[in-house]
DNA sequence: TTTTAAAATATCGTGCGCGATATATTGTTA
DNA sequence: TAACAATATATCGCGCACGATATTTTAAAA
């Protein structure tokens, strides 16, 4: 019995395991407003700066394209952004947030982040707990982004 | 703009994106023992004690069945585990590991410690950091795993 | 005991993630 | 300028995750 290979001293199940739970408490509230939770993170994205190519949307994303482009195609059809070819350069697709999309962020911020605080509010974590757990994530990710 | 539905603001991004990052670091690990890392879990499971049925593999990896049975359908393909009807319970599935499945446990000793390592030497985090990491996230998982 | 509920597993459909590959466009070099 | 490399996106195939549903077997209730 190797003690290395335990699941228990695993960070990366620990990872593994509290993404899954995390955006499965996401779930019902993004359900409610039409959406899963990658589409809700290209919508953060966009939100923050509209009119992006699809590059600079995976980019911020930290995924590949071929995540990002079938992603973006159904959020297309369900009415949330649209793309069109770029103009400077006919390789990119521009894509923009429809009236849809952007009405969906005013509809977000009186949804999630209250419905969130109620699903952790049985989370014992204090701030100071996320401020350490969001420097290590950070940390983690940084090291291991550019490989 | 509302801070917070901005992407740096969300531990949920942080821990769905770190999760991607270090599954990612395992693969060439893993591929090279013809496995992946949900298939790693399992194998784990099993590696501290054998022949469970589907459900308790499921519930030490706070999974639901429906994602188990599939994946211990193309372990067994693979030669890994194999399944036999439960005896005093002809419901459950008891899954078991072959020789090849035990013979991987010392290949997995050999090779992923050591190659994961390798992936995370630059990463900055000392031991205590990964201390108050895992108990942040166990908190986090304990908080929502029964939902 | 017969009926009914519960439990264990399996199946189906959909949406990711991602490796591999293809295509169109741009940039660079000979 | 012609040939070639690089870039941006798209397509394909496969393996998860997971909601919904079906099937088999066991447990509980009428």
């Amino acid at each position: 019995m190797h003690e290395e290979l335990q699941l228990d001293n695993q960070i990366c199940f620990r990872l593994y395991t509290a993404a899954r739970l995390v955006t499965q408490a996401y779930t019902p509230i993004l359900t409610a407003l039409g959406i899963t939770y990658p589409q809700y993170l290209v919508l953060m994205v966009l939100w923050e700066k509209d009119n992006q190519p699809v590059n600079d949307i995976a980019h911020r994303l930290l995924l590949e394209t071929n995540t990002v482009t079938p992603l973006l195609q159904r959020m297309e059809k369900l009415g949330f952004v649209c793309r069109k070819k770029g103009e400077l350069d006919k390789r990119q697709q521009i894509v923009s947030l429809t009236p849809k999309g952007k009405k969906l962020e005013e509809e977000a911020y009186a949804q999630v982040p209250s419905g969130m605080g109620k699903q952790l509010s049985v989370c014992p974590l204090k701030y100071e707990d996320y401020q350490s757990l969001a420097q290590e994530l950070d940390s983690i990710i940084d090291s291991l982004k550019n490989k």
